[in-house]
DNA sequence: AATCATCCCTGAACGC
DNA sequence: TGCGTTCAGGGATGAT
């Protein structure tokens, strides 16, 4: 499942692609689905970037000059099993088709995905991205303003995965990140060091993966690789997420899973002990 | 305002 | 073998 380490190396490997070749078309057969994709046909891409787990699409006219500002993002969300190929599949959704007949495929096979055209800046429609926090491997993402915000919050991992404090974190990365700082994933109130802890252990782990290439799990359809089937690496070294039963590697205990959050919940109940909230 | 359940979607894994 | 059931989950949405 895509967090921020896959669409982060995802985004690498396609902007050599993209970078000022300009999109003919963009097709697709779901108009509700990808809005307003049209808007980009003729379009050059002047950048790509990311925030959080949404990739952003910088658009300006073919013809326009270096210094105007783009007036189109082309918005592109991976969900659970999006991904881009070089080559049409039975689960492609969306076409890209750019000067010279070069095609990008957007691959999707439970259609999670989401490809948006919108006015540069306006995320109303994506209210998530429209509130999205600091990237975590960013000076943005300031220590003290994290332990403040950890001090009252509900069940931490809950927290993580809102995107509020932190962009990019999936369920793959908070529980290996509650792990790394020892911290039960259903904690509340995070006290300072245990905030510190989180802190430095999601820099950490977002770090570590996206230097690997992401994670990429099992050999489904579903499972993320990069555009041109490269999988990523980082799943050696997870810890906690899909660990169940196993030992864990710091204290022999058996890593246990939950749901929090209607999420599968993966920790060591050793050492991530649930404190009461008034201790 | 914050929290929570529901929904979307389909391949893989599982059970009989 | 084959069919039906369950599971996976990011984020939008509506309800509380």
């Amino acid at each position: 499942m895509p967090e921020l380490p896959e669409v982060e190396t995802t985004r690498r490997k396609i902007e050599p692609l993209l970078r000022g070749k300009t999109i003919v078309q963009i097709q697709h057969d779901a108009p509700h689905k990808y809005p307003n994709t049209h808007l980009a046909h003729g379009k050059r891409v002047r950048a790509l970037t990311r925030r959080g787990k949404y990739l952003l699409l910088h658009l300006a006219a073919a013809d326009a000059a270096d210094d105007v500002p783009h007036d189109l993002e082309l918005i592109v969300h991976l969900g659970m099993t999006g991904g881009f190929r070089l080559e049409q599949g039975p689960h492609t959704r969306v076409t890209f088709e750019l000067e010279g007949g070069e095609k990008l495929y957007f691959n999707d096979p439970r259609r999670f995905g989401k490809v948006a055209a919108v006015r540069p800046g306006e995320y109303a429609s994506m209210p998530t991205l429209a509130a999205m926090g600091p990237e975590p491997l960013s000076d943005d993402f300031a220590e003290a303003e994290f332990v403040r915000a950890a001090a009252s919050c509900g069940a931490v991992k809950v927290w993580l995965l809102s995107q509020k404090p932190v962009s990019g974190v999936g369920n793959i990365y908070a529980d290996e990140s509650l792990w790394l700082a020892r911290i039960h994933p259903a904690q509340t109130r995070l006290q300072g060091d245990e905030a510190s802890r989180l802190y430095h252990a999601v820099r950490d782990v977002m770090g570590r993966a996206v230097a690997a290439g992401g994670s990429s799990l099992g050999n489904g359809t579903g499972n993320y690789r990069q555009h041109d089937g490269e999988p990523g690496s980082y799943q050696v070294h997870h810890h906690a997420y899909g660990k169940t039963g196993q030992p864990c590697e710091r204290c022999g205990t058996p890593i246990e899973k939950v749901v929090l959050g209607q999420r599968g919940t993966h920790f060591c109940p050793q050492c991530q002990v649930l404190r009461k909230a008034d201790s």
